[in-house]
DNA sequence: CTTTGATATGAATTTAATTCAAATTTATCA
DNA sequence: TGATAAATTTGAATTAAATTCATATCAAAG
């Protein structure tokens, strides 16, 4: 009676702490996994959560389940990985080149998951800053972009990965700091400090302050932790990716707030030749981001894949 | 896509070698099974097995998802008695009794998995020999009997284990060597060797011999290597079920024969008080002789379990 | 007290698994 | 060499399971 989707299930809801947010993880509806847990409480006869408003909590019963959930998935993955290579040998060369700044963070632990998973293959990333990084890929210089999606997808190919909220970041003592979430008008004469990115490349410019008509200055920087302190000495506010300011926020060093009624979210992709698109190990990097990225990155929703 | 379902259909086919057979020790039409596994080709777009006449061949990739499924299932199994340990706390004695001489040749090796499954539970095998070995149980000297169905179930209860053939027993120069099989007119005038049981629980007389009104001698031995020295030197014949004598046909020292068109087949269970067979361990304990005996006894065919 | 957020539940719908019936293929036997 | 047996495959039909839909329920927050 228990199949892997149960244990892709519980990872989800450990994940994640709350049924509805583990359901769309794993592409169900909440009523879905709930009518699941259910079923597999009454298969065992035991409870496997502590329900309530504040979400799901494992019970030893449920963390001994999540412990096989645990044990079991990579070596599924693992052996899904040696069909692939047993149908053909696999080597070849990944140069990803990344169009998100706060992406570096987590990109260096998923390099080297994959390098340990696929060792033929050399995976790389294309040093430096690039005003057009799609064009690398004409180039023959990159084989993956990880970022949005080009403005002409042309002969390109991508997978989706996963999408994030972008939070407005101020400092704790602004104006606004009660405000239980931030407008267009809020940034109305604010100076916004942004990577050296092109505005119609910035998601908060391009979807939010520019429809609004909202006037406001401009500050670039190239590190996070510079954006971090220019915000906290109150000579700006940003807005980034929730998981790039966590820690900045758990230290109440600035302070997040949410762009809109329903947040502003903004999806990455994987983009590159469509050959590449469709290499079993470029599938696997893809999922390999989507699946440590879930595991890591609080609040992002995982996108479901393309079938090309 | 891969489920645990999936790997427990590997495992019955590594077990059998036959698709109909597997299919029957999972309780699927063979139909159901090789629909599955076609399935399960397209999904990863590889061959599992080589297919003929001769039954399945695993090729390398069906080689590794087997791999897999040893890997996983026993994983599996102890997480599942984890639960039950988590339930409640687990401790007893079973105290086992074979009505079934040549069950002793694969209880030990059950024994054994049982004892590191559940260290915390007291297996014993009652020693000696049983004229009546379900009295054992009213009289509190045994928990479990393994063997054939008492005449009378009265309170007791059951769980079906398995179903064997069993074979009639010649010496390699018998006159009716050549015969495909044997039926009831062949043991006319020849010498039954049996275990020292009463005639009335040998299947072969009971349901073969009796009913056809066939004549015939009996003599009786304690050790099945003792029958099969009296077969080989023509002292007479026997018949056992097929697992017991798998050796002495491999060497060629008798030869075995079914029994009617159909073969003789015999179902053993494992009988005991409700309370008993209705203990967490108990039902492991079924479990694992399935299993065990699914592993390495030719020719059994599983029966499924009962719900009480 | 209302609203929000989180889960549960029963019925309906959709999807997947399984069975049925027959076909196909290969090996064995007379 | 043809018939038979044994083993698997295949498409359609049936059954079972999974999932969604619509709503209810409960607890926390405002």
């Amino acid at each position: 009676m228990l199949e892997i989707r149960h244990l892709k299930s519980l990872k989800a809801i450990a994940e994640t702490g709350k049924l509805g947010l583990a359901a769309e993880r794993i592409f169900l509806t909440q009523s879905a996994l709930s009518h699941q847990i259910r079923a597999l409480e009454m298969h065992y006869e035991i409870t496997l959560f502590k329900r309530g408003a504040h979400g799901l909590r494992f019970t030893p019963a449920g963390q001994r389940l999540l412990d096989l959930a645990n044990e079991l998935l990579p070596l599924i993955d693992k052996s899904e990985r040696d069909l692939v290579r047993l149908k053909s040998k696999q080597s070849g060369e990944l140069r990803i080149v990344l169009e998100c700044h706060t992406c570096f963070d987590w990109l260096t632990p998923v390099m080297d998951v994959f390098r340990r998973a696929w060792p033929e293959v050399e995976i790389d990333l294309v040093a430096g800053f690039h005003s057009d990084p799609w064009h690398l890929l004409h180039e023959g210089k990159a084989d993956l972009v990880i970022g949005g999606l080009p403005e002409k997808i042309g002969t390109l190919a991508h997978q989706p990965l996963f999408k994030f909220e972008i939070m407005a970041v101020i400092p704790p003592n602004h104006s606004k700091h009660k405000k239980a979430r931030f407008v267009a008008e809020d940034f109305t004469n604010e100076t916004l400090i942004t990577y050296p990115v092109p505005e119609e490349r910035i998601d908060i410019i391009r979807h939010v302050l520019k429809p609004a008509n909202i006037n406001f200055g401009r500050r670039t920087a190239e590190l996070t932790i510079a954006i971090m302190q220019l915000v906290a000495s109150r000579r700006g506010i940003a807005a980034l990716p929730s998981w790039g300011i966590q820690n900045y926020v758990d230290h109440e060093y600035v302070i997040a707030k949410s762009i809109g009624k329903k947040g502003l979210w903004s999806e990455l992709h994987a983009t590159g030749s469509a050959e590449t698109i469709t290499l079993p190990y470029t599938i696997d990097l893809v999922n390999i981001i989507k699946n440590t990225c879930a595991a890591h990155l609080k609040g992002i929703k995982l996108l479901n894949s393309i079938n090309i």
